[in-house]
DNA sequence: TTTCCGGGTTCCACGGAAACG
DNA sequence: CCGTTTCCGTGGAACCCGGAA
């Protein structure tokens, strides 16, 4: 294949031959338009725009040594998980003056191959969810020194982190369902995803449970966090232990919907015969019938702070933050 | 702000050194592996991986002028609207060596700023939604000419594009709810988008109910497709114009969820009282009881084949194909 | 404003080894 | 057997576009 960059290619050079100026006015009419003066700034801006002239991140990003797009990895986008977390990340960046690309990764080597193309880029950072990796992964972030920052975690961050506890969270909302008199609950954990953000849960869960003199035995593992399916799955397994569960605690709000419709086939009343409690207050735990009881983890706030932490990191404040604790709080709804 | 390139900074010449080669056999080992002795090319890799090189993308990109990342802007993530899609698109880039990044955009507006982030990293490639664009975006893209398709378009593309008929789909679903015995049926419209994905929809509902000999003035209009929030508000809508409506076609299976959450508050039977129709197959119009009446829109397809045309298009091959019919298919639930 | 440089690729030249006459 | 052609792996020089000084 021959080089085939056409002669017609808009480069700042051309731009600046049209507007009659030097190409480092071009150049700065984009980086620091303050620099230039209004009247040359909107000839420039003007004939770049006839030309169709963007400046070729490429190149400045190898002239300078910087960037400003950051990469996000997220698991999934089933559902609305992380909608308002990449929500966050997005208003942040965009007041900044930066750019938010995004690479889906449901496994950790599926995030391997991201973190790869986003180092191959020369992003300004790396937004990663959770705190397990793969080893390669980690070593090549570490080598290059590119600023990460992991959400959903809680302490001991890989560089920054921003997160909430989710021993916390869970023991607040599993003492919520003791406090309404439930006394044989059932709990659906994740095993898909070995972070964090979902192991920290079952052992809180029983210790919970054991301080108040109940049986934790009642627990399943499920494979999919994401999907509605999951949710008459995990019911039915909890009630091959237990057909008399009063109450169940599950991963996300999706699978907790899940439970919900299995309970409307059961003719099972809810939160009477069975209280469920979801995660994430997504918009159709506020929606559906009965509205979810959750835990709201101020997801919008972590996108944001954590494209905060990068930004501060590359422009040489805050040198020193690297861990920041959103908090979260209950959603009481009508389930449990 | 000082130029951050460390002076360990890894780079080909880096590698080159250490693995006693010229930097010219580190570049062909990566991007022509064949053309390397295996002793050779096992070496530099070896050392690369030490090292942590991973090839400087924007430098090869400027050099040659080529790029294997494709970019593709996503209207939403608020619910699973666009899962398979992206699914699809991942999985078709991955076999080929291509890399996907994404980016969020539910304004045109916005999609105009993602599309000038795509061109400033000269992407192989730029996948959209819809055939409604901004005027400068779309200069922007007939200037550059970079390889443009669109998704859930099904004539006239801009550059290529990949989708399935609308109206088509619009009239089969209204004729079953027709064929159902349904006579007053509302129709749910999205106007906060004006592009054929949704436009084409009224007319042929009207036509089609016209055709039968049927009133056509059951229609409400709402901003926001991908919420459940929607599904009561305009299933209260339509009981205003009509509080004996017996049928209800809805934008997407989102808010059909939302109107069964509704019937469910104001004890409506489905299908009896009210048939539901949705629109794409999402997880949950198989999840909930009643399931959801849809259209199935082949997006994971719509997926691969949006991303098989960009690549052929890049590699030179099947120049001339420009429009995929990826087709559509009613899948029939209990909801209609 | 000008000059030079960033990291990698294209294109081509080089030189050693195998195959041929 | 030796000189020459061919082949193939490797190296050198110019250049891509924009930013810093």
């Amino acid at each position: 294949m021959t080089k085939h960059r056409s002669d017609e290619t808009v480069t700042m050079q051309s731009v600046a031959v049209a507007a009659g100026v030097s190409p480092m006015t071009v150049s700065n009419t984009f980086r620091y338009p303050e620099r230039v003066q209004e009247e040359t700034r909107l000839r420039v801006l003007t004939i770049a725009a006839e030309l169709g002239y963007v400046p070729n991140h490429a190149a400045g990003n190898l002239a300078s040594g910087q960037s400003r797009v950051i990469g996000a990895v997220i698991p999934s986008i089933k559902n609305s998980s992380f909608y308002n977390y990449v929500r966050g990340m997005q208003d942040a960046v965009a007041t900044q003056g930066y750019q938010l690309i995004l690479k889906l990764a449901d496994s950790l080597a599926q995030e391997a191959a991201a973190i790869r193309t986003f180092v191959g880029l020369r992003v300004a950072g790396i937004a990663l969810v959770g705190d397990e990796h793969e080893q390669d992964a980690r070593m090549l972030l570490r080598k290059t020194g590119v600023p990460v920052v992991e959400s959903w975690v809680h302490e001991t961050p890989f560089d920054m982190a921003v997160g909430y506890s989710t021993a916390d969270a869970t023991r607040a909302l599993t003492q919520l369902l003791i406090d309404g008199g439930h006394r044989r609950i059932g709990f659906v954990g994740y095993d898909g995803d070995v972070s964090s953000r979902f192991t920290e849960r079952l052992p809180t869960f029983r210790q919970t449970l054991e301080q108040a003199g109940l049986e934790s035995n009642r627990i399943v593992l499920i494979d999919q966090a994401d999907g509605f399916g999951a949710g008459p799955k995990a019911l039915q397994a909890l009630c091959t232990i237990d057909p008399d569960l009063d109450a169940i605690l599950c991963p996300t709000d999706i699978v907790a919907a899940g439970v919900l419709f299995e309970c409307g086939r059961r003719s099972w009343t809810v939160p009477d015969r069975l209280a469920v409690a979801g995660w994430g207050d997504y918009e159709i735990a506020s929606e559906i019938t009965p509205g979810i009881t959750t835990i709201h983890p101020h997801a919008y706030d972590m996108g944001q702070q954590a494209m905060s932490l990068i930004i501060d990191r590359t422009t040489g404040k805050d040198q020193d933050k690297t861990l920041v604790d959103t908090g979260f709080h209950i959603v009481r709804r009508c389930s449990a």
